[in-house]
DNA sequence: AACAATAGGACTATTTTAGTCCAATATATG
DNA sequence: CATATATTGGACTAAAATAGTCCTATTGTT
């Protein structure tokens, strides 16, 4: 349903190490892959990406490494999609640029967009601390309202 | 965010379309592809998967084509992308089959597959009655309930 | 018989994803 | 200053998923 890849699940775990190792304490990309099992160029590749993402900050250098740029509660999980899962959009609507050819006798107006942003948003409420040793199960509770009016169910 | 892929969305196109016209006269593939816009061969691909999808049912032979097999808020959105995007697993948990080899120093026990599997739970309040002429937004105000308890807001 | 459709799958090309590796740069330390 | 430790940035290959087209067989109508 939602699918994340590999490298954002490999990215997962190695943000959760980090917020649970000493937090200014850099950790290097080798003692990373150690502690969660994953092949270390891996972990070095994903780690750029946080790291371009600001979502670790680095340090060069002997004794250096990766330490969390912030918080685990301060992270969400919309975040860590964002950055490791790229801008992507759902879908291009069946075509490349913003315009589309079917605009003008389609129906469906983009709904998966909008879906997606809806999630998009209940991702922000997800924290890295919540992704730590997670619930036994997310029952996420959802209401859709629509301004129009068509769609006004509070609960199932 | 979610990601699905340009199928599904073709899908919905023809699925909104199916929904606006003559519920049980048959619409053959040709006339979708026109009154959609997407080419004939697309059309026909899609049109098998939601067929086997017990999405729509067919008639063969001359006066044959594609109906819904239920109707428009019968179907759910849910639906929709497990028969075009497949029982897709958001991640294998960077493994193949079911036991994972990083399980026992892992302290993420399948996040992503339980805020899955609530996503899922949401979708399938989403009808493909919703998908026509959606509305400018889908506010989705959503509630994370844990039953471990450290997880407890009631929103944002 | 002729025609109109779907069923099923093969097939190719393109794109995305995964994974590895290397050369360059920065930093701490003795 | 020399050395060892680490990140940075990107190149590179292999594998897998996606998109799109087309062909043949079957089914049903007239
Ligand atoms: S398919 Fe592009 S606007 Fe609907
Ligand atoms: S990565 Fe497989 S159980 Fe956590």
């Amino acid at each position: 349903m939602l699918r994340i890849s590999k490298l954002t699940d490999y990215g997962t775990l190695i943000l959760v190490h980090l917020a649970s190792v000493a937090p200014n304490k850099p950790c290097p990309a080798s003692e990373i892959a150690a502690g969660t099992g994953l092949a270390l160029p891996t972990v070095q590749k994903v780690l750029k990406k946080l790291a371009r993402g600001k979502l670790v900050v680095s340090s060069r250098g002997a004794d250096g490494g990766y330490r969390l740029a912030r918080e685990p509660d301060a992270i969400d999980a919309a975040e860590i999609l964002d950055v490791l899962e790229g801008p992507l959009a759902i879908t291009e609507c069946s075509h490349d640029d913003s315009h589309c050819e079917l605009e003008s006798n389609c129906q469906v107006g983009g709904a998966w967009q909008k879906i997606s942003r809806a999630i998009r948003a209940a991702m922000t409420e997800i924290r890295l601390s919540d992704l730590r040793n997670p619930p036994t199960e997310f029952p996420l509770r959802y209401t859709i309202l629509s301004e129009s009016g068509h769609l006004g169910r509070t609960d199932k």
